[in-house]
DNA sequence: CGTGTAAGGAATTCTGACACG
DNA sequence: CGTGTAAGGAATTCTGACACG
């Protein structure tokens, strides 16, 4: 799938770093987190930590609010996003299923 | 030169999660850059922050020390090691040299 | 709805130092 | 030399809440 080191979804940043680097207040990452569009991660004591991955995702975020868009709508664009995301492995999956049933599962 | 995003330079680290990652006490983190061997940016505040390529080289500096190999030699190697690397820049920069005064400055 | 702020507490980080070896 | 630790202080982060609109 990806690879191991990955750095880009490692999540190791912390929200003061990440407030820095998009610009945003850290009560907005946080209400951003509880309109489920950012998922951090939380160290042992329950700090968060984000990926550069999550650091993207919020500037497209802030991006789109500046032009208005409620983070409702947001919401509804990412699960859009990512159903369309599903329906193709699927589709994925059903065309390697043909293939096997037609050729046979091979060992390579 | 490098891309721009660079996500295994940006120094964005904070200690405690370096520690987490490298499993290296703070107190260690924070005596290898007295020993000259990392270089992590600092917040307005004053509170370190690392990379990932930082992240690595602790590891690095970690395994060696394992093996019993004293900063002072660790850190001998990585200037031995930069001293190449800047001899082979000086090489290309002569070759590139002497190319334009064969060729002389071209418009690309 | 989206964001600011004051509140109180707990964990983080920093520096300089003493300790051991 | 390399690392642990206690010390004291300052900044960070967290949650729940009130405020405004």
């Amino acid at each position: 799938m990806s690879e191991n080191p990955s750095y880009k979804e490692r999540k190791v940043i912390t929200i003061g770093v990440v407030s820095e680097l998009t610009g945003l207040s850290e009560r907005q990452i946080r209400y951003y987190e509880e309109r489920k569009l950012v998922f951090p991660e939380r160290t042992e004591r329950g700090n968060r930590k984000y990926s550069f991955a999550d650091v993207e995702q919020l500037i497209d975020i802030a991006d789109q609010r500046e032009e208005g868009v409620q983070t409702y709508e947001i919401r509804q664009e990412m699960l859009k996003r990512e159903r369309k995301r599903e329906e193709k492995k699927r589709q994925r999956q059903l065309f390697k299923g043909e293939i096997n049933a037609r050729f046979g599962i091979q060992k390579r």
